[in-house]
DNA sequence: TTGATTTTAGAACATTTGTTCTAAATTTGA
DNA sequence: TCAAATTTAGAACAAATGTTCTAAAATCAA
């Protein structure tokens, strides 16, 4: 691998790990064994790190946008795993979700990046809804303002699920994922059909 | 008003304005034009402050809580209320919010504290259920464990709701209130008696 | 009033941090 | 093989930042 690659990938390790608070790019260089000055002739700033690593993450979740649109979710099971491959990738970018605002105001190119992802993920899931609703999984009643704060919510907690179990439960690996999945299923269930409904 | 809590309230509105990236101790001095010196007199550590208004914060919140218990929720204009008062004190302390996980890494009694705030927050949460369910207002029919996710729902949006604005629509004042408030309520919404039911 | 205490300003210090610069080492390509 | 391009290490710099120190000013208490 490149040292450019690498250093993003220890980047990434140790702003995961120690937060981009106490994370320095001496530190980074140190890590990796190279030196400071080598790293800025790789990135010239900080915020370029930061910027290649957030488009990593969406580059990422296009694919798995797209991979929703080629095989869609038609019953619970691939909600499921759909909810689970996106709680990997934002585990795996956790620094990005902890520090989503301030990383925002401080490069602005990523609040605009964002702002992309969002129209993407609410296209997504609108189709989402309107497809388990077709495969007669969902109610067809839900009012399209209803509609709108339900899209919001699962984007709120998608992206923050991770910051608030930072602060509380702390939970690692496979027992956070089942408490997210249970978390993010947890909007769907009371417009599940009577049938399936485990209310 | 005496310096030490003049510090404070220049430090929360720049906090919140700017960010606590940007902002220094030499930078709160400056805006009150008091030297640095002098701030450091009244609070030796920058963490000092930070630990300071997160403990306005919570006092503030055993407020709501108190006069919650006092007073308790009956039907759907007093929760509206209720959410309402929840949301100014989030966005008076905003940089708390947006930072939350950063500050209680950097500053771990913050996190101790909000861990004994959560406990408060699922007993208040549980009695506000069961009191709407007493009222006919709510359902009796929800689940312990489904229970469990709408109050962990509950804290997330109301939480990272400002975090979420914040990356997306930047909605403002009232407009900013009447949407969390629609978010709030929507995880309400589908377990009301039909007869209030406005799906 | 006067002596003690508290508050304040401003200089000073140590450390950190991002970044640049230079020269050497390494790699590449013809 | 050898010259050009690239990568690298390490010193160096400038700015920022938290904090301390000292002495003066202000306040308080008897």
């Amino acid at each position: 691998m490149n040292t450019k690659n690498k250093i993003l990938q220890v980047a990434l390790a140790l702003y995961n790990q120690e937060g981009i608070r106490s994370v320095t790019t001496r530190h980074i260089a140190a890590t990796m064994g190279i030196s400071a000055g080598n790293l800025h002739y790789h990135f010239k700033h900080t915020e370029d790190i930061i910027l290649a690593l957030f488009e990593q993450l969406t580059a990422a979740y296009d694919k798995i946008v797209q991979n929703l649109s080629e095989h869609p979710v038609l019953n619970l099971a691939e909600l499921e795993a759909y909810i689970d491959s996106s709680f990997y990738l934002i585990e795996q970018y956790r620094f990005i979700f902890i520090n989503f605002v301030e990383l925002g105001t401080w490069i602005p190119s990523i609040r605009e990046s964002y702002q992309k992802l969002v129209s993407k993920r609410e296209q997504e899931f609108s189709r989402l809804f309107t497809n388990l609703v077709n495969a007669n999984v969902l109610r067809p009643d839900i009012a399209p303002t209803l509609l709108n704060s339900l899209v919001r919510q699962l984007f709120l907690i998608s992206d923050f699920w991770i910051s608030s179990n930072e602060l509380t439960a702390q939970l690692r690996g496979e027992e956070a994922l089942l408490v997210y999945r249970q978390d993010i299923l947890s909007i769907f269930t009371p417009y599940l059909r009577q049938r399936q409904k485990p209310l």
